[in-house]
DNA sequence: TTGGGCAAAATTGTCGACAATCTTGTTTCA
DNA sequence: TGAAACAAGATTGTCGACAATTTTGCCCAA
């Protein structure tokens, strides 16, 4: 019997496509891969380790996801996306995440509650920081953890590939805004959650989603090139 | 230059590997493709007239939707949801579509209204059909149509997974129901919509989401093994 | 007859090679 | 000098071959 050889020189074990996809959509989602990077085979194998197929696989998989784009005999880019296709993205948040709040009202324990404050407090520490890329990140995931909490896997994927998305437009459009979340709005709204109050809950949500959705100023802005490798590399 | 070569023997021109995943999906929706089928690589390149490749990046879409699930080392299959994964569909539906026909109601054209009228004329027609496969098609395919009305890309793309998801829910716990979609319930949806009445609108597409989860038995059936030759070919 | 064990066939997973296409750099001519 | 044409290199798309695994069919013994 011939065991998976680590192909790699890395600490990575053994990675399948899957990985592959959640840490490219970790760095989008850090805004560490901006819109329109091109995301070379070759080189996606050597940073991963893994064959072209692999590779090939989890681009489908990425491109099936509208965060990347494949263009004919072009190539795989970090998705584009236009302005319609934003305030698509915003609606649909709009329509499934104050639903999500009122399960979460619903459903959530004290140890659900617990791990969303602690989120919170870490996402704070973050702000703090001087490179912004791990507040970026946890005021995304927010979102995801607040729909985990419903304990419905369909409505957190849902919720994990939007959020994806939103980070990709508030890079593209999001301006010098502040942050993708404003200040303490996480903050309230777990407030609410925890007081059971499921329509301010509901409210805040909303408001939150339009406020960040404020933030965006819908010009298309220019494109930036950079070095995958320097990125994606652990 | 060497053109792209029609290398099936049927009509089909040329196809890609999303035009093989809709075929899968359309003879789910259909209920053709029962849960637990074996999905052979060879079977799918003789049937679709493409390569393995192809077939198998299908798979690899179908997988990700949830239709298809697949074995390492043994293939892929028609998913067979659990009532766990069933309970997540539906309120991930009934989170989403009652903001769906809210947005209906605010921007559905009278030609909107007139194509979804003529929708369920032909569902009715096809209830009086022998074969139940057009009704149950369309039974679904409603809920697409609506969403399409919204505009949102994002949103009618979730529905139209979610919807497929369903059909193979009601396959698998749906008993001896007389339908995917009770009688005229997608008429009087239709009808609060022309109506402008979101609220009563957002009521009726709740109680519909909720007859439909209502005739599930959530009992364990057997499997079916069917000759995917037969069903999948045109 | 029935169940276990074994070999043959079928199926899936993976890799390498090659053709087609795109990109880049150079040359050439107006 | 500048732009078009061309050639070299790089990248993607596709196919075939082979190994690993699973499934099937068969034989044999209890």
């Amino acid at each position: 019997m011939l065991k998976a050889v680590d192909r790699s020189g890395s600490s990575a074990p053994q990675i399948d496509e899957q990985a592959i996809v959640e840490r490219i959509t970790a760095a989008v989602m850090e805004q560490r891969l901006p819109h329109g990077t091109k995301l070379t085979e070759t080189a996606l194998c050597e940073i991963f380790g893994v064959g072209r197929m692999r590779v090939r696989r989890a681009l489908l998989l990425l491109a099936n996801q509208d965060i990347v784009e494949l263009r004919s005999n072009r190539g795989a880019f970090i998705a584009r996306p236009g302005q319609g296709e934003a305030r698509d993205v915003f609606e649909a948040r709009h329509a499934i995440e104050p639903d999500i709040v009122r399960l979460a009202v619903a459903r959530a324990g004290k140890q659900d509650i617990a791990g969303l404050e602690e989120h919170i407090r870490l996402e704070n520490a973050a702000r703090a920081e001087p490179t912004r890329r791990d507040a970026i990140r946890l005021s995304g995931e927010f979102h995801v953890r607040l729909a985990e909490t419903t304990g419905n896997r369909v409505l957190t994927r849902l919720v994990r590939e939007l959020v994806a998305r939103t980070s990709l437009i508030i890079g593209l459009f999001g301006g010098a805004g502040p942050s993708s979340c404003p200040e303490d709005e996480h903050a309230k709204i777990l407030a609410a959650i925890k007081a059971k109050d499921a329509a301010q809950a509901i409210e805040r949500i909303h408001d939150h989603l339009t406020h960040i959705e404020a933030g965006l100023d819908l010009t298309g802005s220019g494109q930036a090139q950079v070095d995958i490798r320097t990125i994606l590399a652990e």
